[in-house]
DNA sequence: TGGATTTTTGCAACTTTGTTGCTTTTTTAA
DNA sequence: TTAAAAAAGCAACAAAGTTGCAAAAATCCA
């Protein structure tokens, strides 16, 4: 174990934020990190019960807006009026997302995940209208929920 | 012109409600001619504009939240914290909704279309996950708004 | 048809979620 | 180190959604 175990993570994280042309804050760095450490999506909620009471709840919504802007999350749609976050691992610019992976829903865990592998599949649409990105959210069971009942 | 235009409606929508197991209310009927009326789906604010001072807010929230139980209505996914709600063409169930089309969200007119002719893709997924149900929603310029550019 | 029963509505109060303006604090860059 | 710029915190508010309960309406059946 080294003793430098976080910091070099902090260190990652602020790089990141630089290279995006943040400055760096201590809620950035940490709802960032809170991004990086989990599987799923997150809501605005989540957000706030992992961050406890460090921060103002305007600060985590300014913040989500700021990423959202500069490409570094992006906002997956639900039908439940909860709109949850994920890390873009695409090629994401400020101003304009570029994603082609689906979204997984898993009603067990209601967890949210990016199938970063799974390419949206190509929709053809009555004539007149223009697609300019397309959606897929699955909804069932996911890989862990259905691995845990097995055993 | 007919005399009896709307009445001829209202005993169709009654009836229809009453098919569906439901007490036929002034809300209920009131919401069902809201969305027979309307292309685009609805949310909850659009149905409080449209209905005026009628019917209380609570009464709205909860009529939905019948009709999606009964399968009368089916919500839309959207990335932007509002739910919207479309009549349901195809067979649905009380408790188990299936549609296979897909939904269009203009950019332009801001309003969401179902595209009853769209089936929905059938999507690839990793070893583990079991989907259930699948949810298209493709943003751009619907049909009327390319249409009326163009003039 | 009339009245008891069941269902739905309206109201009030409250929780959660999201927004805005302004002041103080922190970050950045010279 | 310090001035300028950016972000955080705070307060106050707006919008969205929920819950319990009493009044009103719809349904059912004699």
């Amino acid at each position: 174990m080294s003793g430098s175990k976080h910091s070099n993570k902090t260190i990652e994280i602020g790089e990141s934020l630089k290279r995006k042309g943040l400055s760096v804050t201590d809620s950035r760095k940490k709802i960032m990190q809170l991004f990086m450490q989990q599987k799923g999506a997150l809501s605005h909620s989540d957000i706030e019960k992992k961050a406890g009471t460090a921060f103002d709840r305007v600060t985590i919504y300014r913040t989500l807006q700021t990423f959202l802007d500069k490409g570094i999350i992006h906002a997956i749609p639900s039908a439940d009026a909860s709109v949850r976050y994920a890390l873009c691992n695409d090629d994401c610019a400020p101003g304009h997302h570029e994603h082609q992976h689906i979204h997984f829903f898993c009603r067990q865990c209601h967890q949210t995940f990016c199938l970063d592998d799974i390419v949206t599949p190509s929709i053809g649409l009555p004539r007149g209208y223009q697609p300019q990105e397309v959606d897929v959210l699955v909804k069932g069971v996911c890989k862990n929920c259905t691995t845990a009942k097995k055993s």
